[in-house]
DNA sequence: TGCTAAGCGAGACGGTACGTCCCGTCTTAAT
DNA sequence: ATTAAGACGGGACGTACCGTCTCGCTTAGCA
């Protein structure tokens, strides 16, 4: 059906594998699994809607867990992390690169992972390397720009805070509770940064400072909700 | 086998339930998920263990999702937040509550009741009532006791603090990485309180007088990890 | 709920049995027999459509054959043999007392009770007692009459030809193919006779004679269609 | 793990069944009919003796009852019907042929078929097919035999016999009641010729004299019992 | 151009476990 | 003692997928 050949497969002999098939095979699978969910998903049905069969499906993934995984990171693309100079801006962007590529995967889904990569290392390694590296570490480039910058405490545990960062958007994440919003995520931020920063209002003046050149010219909606601490 | 009766259930109509099969079925399903975990649980093997059919597990749970649910509840015990007087001591004490109930939980066990919770509402709350709610509020009552001191700012997002506690524990539970260790947990305290604080310093030197009262009769083995903050 | 008491239930000690239910629970079981077979009907439902329960229906029958026996017994009547002096007209009449006593069992109600009844003699003897047996001494009556009469050999096989007839009788009755029909069965009354009679045309002209005499009065239409030999 | 590939199975795609496991599941079936009937034969056990698993049994049986009819099928073999000129020797050996082949059926797994039939059309057909059909057409055959040579009335009711005859055989097979026996059947034929022949002496006389050719050379064992008419 | 080796669809394989139904029995409290 | 109610232990049901296998056919690259 398809011609992909390029005369060259690596040198190995017989037919080689049809890409269509993979591609129709992911997309069928995230398919199912925004319909069913996890527990709904068997890969009879997925070979089903990409008009092939199981076999096939299981001559390139091992089982339901990884094909499920690929499927997911597929759809996943992570952005660069920013670099303002404005510490409490950048934090809050870079936290959005989490927040959305959670934001597109069933709590059930995303669990179920969690549970299978529990029980299997190589699983694990995957899902860790594709979901959750990531994004884990944008933020950390964040982190160590504001610390080389000084507005962190040198001393400051890189890892600490990205496990903070990172646990309560997974948590988040797990049930059905609505994901973290935007406003949270920032109150959040600003509460750790609290206990981290060298000069906790200075950060926050510098951030209003930008706004205010920011909303200026074109006039602030007020969209983003504000950086300000409410209680100063 | 036994007679157990004592001539009231209540007025109900019917032969009562036998309660040694509601324990002994619980028994079953701790052991297996311990030694299988949660995918590698089937009623039928729980059924077996317990002595006991299919049948007479349906009759009493709705499946296999709300029979482990109450199989871990039963194990779990939350004892009363303490109130020393020391902030410091009685979150990193409180604290432990929640560890110590999640240590106890095979991660993917955790992970699959997630994942089971999401696409069932009645399933989440009874997860919510019996498995976060009482270790949280236990954080939660401490937390009160620390705010009503002055020792944290009256403004404190109570709740904030502790969904930030409470998802790093289900974070590092929910992983196969081991579980938040102790000295771990007191760290993310430290980082936490310092962001939440009236006078943070303060709460560390009160915290280091009061170990020292204790050590000095036994002499301190410094076993609890000390609650200094090394950046002072 | 009933009050049948007369003060005796022959001395027994104890609530008496309330015959309302035995009424009951007989016509629930003919209902749910006539809507869903033999292999549909579960004590439980008939305990439920006569408003009773499943060990109160225990305490009176010993099981789903007994029960269905007496449900089906309890349709049933027997009417007395015919004495007309007309061996052909008696004999179909009374083979017709076969006829009508199966025409109201579903096939696989009566194929059930074979099968149950195969494998419990006491059972067999009360199917044989109730189901089988009144009818057939009803036709053997007949049979001995025209023996008496002359009309049959006196060395004929009374069970034999009993035996011919009621076999032809329950074949059709098992199969869903539609029960003998009256022509049908009088024809094969015909050719059983025709190999036991002393005189067979005789019989034929008797039969034909007395069906004139009744007939003649009212104007007969042939409902019932002849007795008459065609190859005659 | 044997091969038996011929490279052809019809052209069919996908894996071909396996006839080992057909074969050794129509064994087991009747092995387990043998000893526990109709009622007591779970496709669970047959599966277990069999060596395999119910859901392979259902990819080939769409039941009980067709798995049932299959193995008793698998077990019959109607010879030929005879033709040796003398229509009461024929008669009765061809209705040996019926006999043999109801007397290795237990008399509740044949009733139980007939029940499952009478609910389900396409049973009832398959039932027919391999069950009734080919001993009845065999019975047939001969009587059709004894009509062209003239021995039978040429207007005889052939389907009205054959049932009849059939109707006794099954009328008794359903019984526990012991299956007819030989002399029985054979007086049963006799009554049943009486009627339908057109000189029912001179079939004896025939039957009579052939017996004798045979039985001199060898010496007559009178295994058969005699085809005499003892009322002659 | 033909060989070889893999991919492919189809579908059956042996298997585990599901959730349900109904059995026949037992244990209550109430009548 | 019998009633209604309902749980008991148990056996079997028919189904859904699992992950694997065996086919016959197709497709490509190498010879």
């Amino acid at each position: 059906m398809s011609k992909a050949h390029g005369s060259r497969n690596g040198g190995a002999p017989g037919r080689p594998r049809d890409a269509h098939i993979d591609a129709a095979v992911l997309a069928a699978t995230l398919e199912v699994l925004d319909e069913k969910g996890y527990a709904g998903l068997s890969l009879e049905e997925v070979a089903g809607r990409a008009g092939t069969s199981r076999p096939t499906i299981y001559r390139r993934w091992a089982g339901r867990a990884p094909l499920v995984l690929a499927a997911i990171a597929a759809r996943l693309d992570v952005p660069a992390p920013p670099d303002s100079g404005c510490t409490l801006c950048d934090l809050a962007e870079s936290f959005n690169v989490f927040l959305a590529a959670y934001r597109t995967i069933r709590p059930d889904v995303l669990a179920s992972l969690y549970s299978d990569c529990a029980r299997d290392p190589e699983l694990r390694d995957c899902f860790l390397g594709t979901l959750i590296e990531p994004s884990r570490r944008a933020v950390g480039r964040t982190l160590d720009q504001a610390i080389a910058r000084g507005d962190l405490r040198a001393e400051t545990d890189r890892e600490q805070l990205l496990d903070l960062l990172g646990a309560l958007v997974h948590y988040r994440a797990l049930f059905g509770r609505e994901h973290l919003t935007d406003s949270e995520a920032e109150r959040a931020i600003q509460t750790l940064l609290r206990g981290v920063a060298v000069d906790y209002p200075a950060l926050v003046a510098h951030s209003q400072a930008l706004e205010l050149e920011h909303a200026a010219p074109h006039g602030d909606h007020g969209e983003h909700g504000d950086h300000g601490d409410r209680t100063a």
